[in-house]
DNA sequence: AGCTTAAATGAGTAACTACTCACTCATTGG
DNA sequence: CCAATGAGTGAGTAGTTACTCATTTAAGCT
């Protein structure tokens, strides 16, 4: 329909949004504060969003697809599997690093429960392009004893974690050193036999 | 004060709490819902706990009492470093995966912003037992490489995902399985050096 | 049985929330 | 310069929520 609606606006709000969100907790959070920090009056944000559910979900899509896009910007076929799989958490680590307050939100939305089933799916299907590399790497006999559920889980959720410990300034170590450590304990962890 | 409330009911409340929380996440449970499910009225539920946020506090910190008596229940100082803090590790996850419900309760309120004070300050701190068990590691020159953060990051975290995975039925390896390599691959991770 | 004490009740309340809609006003095309 | 369009407004609404308190119910003691 209407098309109108100024793009600057709906991204003002949607930053707003991230912001009273990672600090607050989305449930915590009323619209009219939303709204107030965008600059722009109550009912505006319902202009640009049909509900309160629906900015969280194209919140929530946009920084899904801010992740994808660091995923597949590490993918290079040329190197080998290992590499790869390295680049993509450091790639990840970074984009987390740089924008905290998404990733906390990120986080946030994932552990709670009650979320449109649009947005489940995209739970648990995650990232299909890591999901390829996974199976590469185990075709190739590295990785052969760790299964999917393990790696997902050795792969992101520790970085939830350093991102809180970074927000919260209780990080003590140099963040490219966090993250190189991060990498590596992450892959020869998986990369271990039997 | 008044110490005639009844155990019973108590349990009864914390129990139809932690069950509705689990599912539907704390903010988006009314406080009749808890009361209803635990058979009680609902001004009833406020002569156990003076507000809401007392309730979800009460919980939390029975829940961190418990994870802190699995810590300490696998600490023997009379076997290896290394292997005690594996079997910190297994106990946790083996109680975490008793108790799926307390599990996610418990990520809800360690990811969600605007919780009270101090129970913060008991996020933050974590288990003192553990931290322990790490600085002996260090000293021993076993995990020389890895910092605190990355280590707690590991240890914990991926925890969380496994547990989700498994409450929705996601989980297609065995427990006991997957519980061990999720051990495995954390301690291999860690050990090695440069 | 009666009396006392306090636990349990649940209708009621004040505060808050997401969302609406009748209206204003800026922009644009003719 | 006027008219038409639709973005923007914000007081208002219907619904929900945490929490209260006057009252009822039950239990324990003599």
């Amino acid at each position: 329909m209407s098309r109108h609606l100024s793009e600057e606006k709906r991204k003002a709000l949607m930053e707003a949004a991230v912001d009273l969100f990672s600090t607050q907790g989305f449930h915590a959070t009323p619209t009219q504060q939303i709204s107030e920090r965008a600059g722009v009056s109550a009912g505006t944000l319902f202009r640009y969003f049909q509900t309160k559910e629906d900015l969280i979900d194209t919140l929530y899509t946009s920084i899904h697809r801010a992740i994808a896009n660091a995923v597949n910007e590490a993918i290079r076929p040329e190197i080998p599997v290992e590499e790869q799989i390295k680049n993509v958490k450091r790639q990840v680590l970074h984009w987390m690093f740089e924008n905290p307050k998404e990733t906390i939100f990120f986080e946030q939305v994932t552990s709670t429960p009650n979320i449109t089933e649009m947005t489940k799916d995209k739970l648990l299907i995650r990232f299909s392009a890591l999901d390829e590399l996974y199976q590469k790497a185990v075709s190739r006999g590295i990785l052969k004893g760790i299964n999917r559920e393990v790696f997902l889980a050795n792969f992101w959720y520790p970085n939830f974690m350093l991102i809180h410990l970074h927000s919260f300034g209780k990080l003590h170590s140099d963040i490219e050193e966090t993250i190189e450590q991060s990498v590596a304990s992450m892959w020869c962890g998986m990369e271990q036999k039997q």
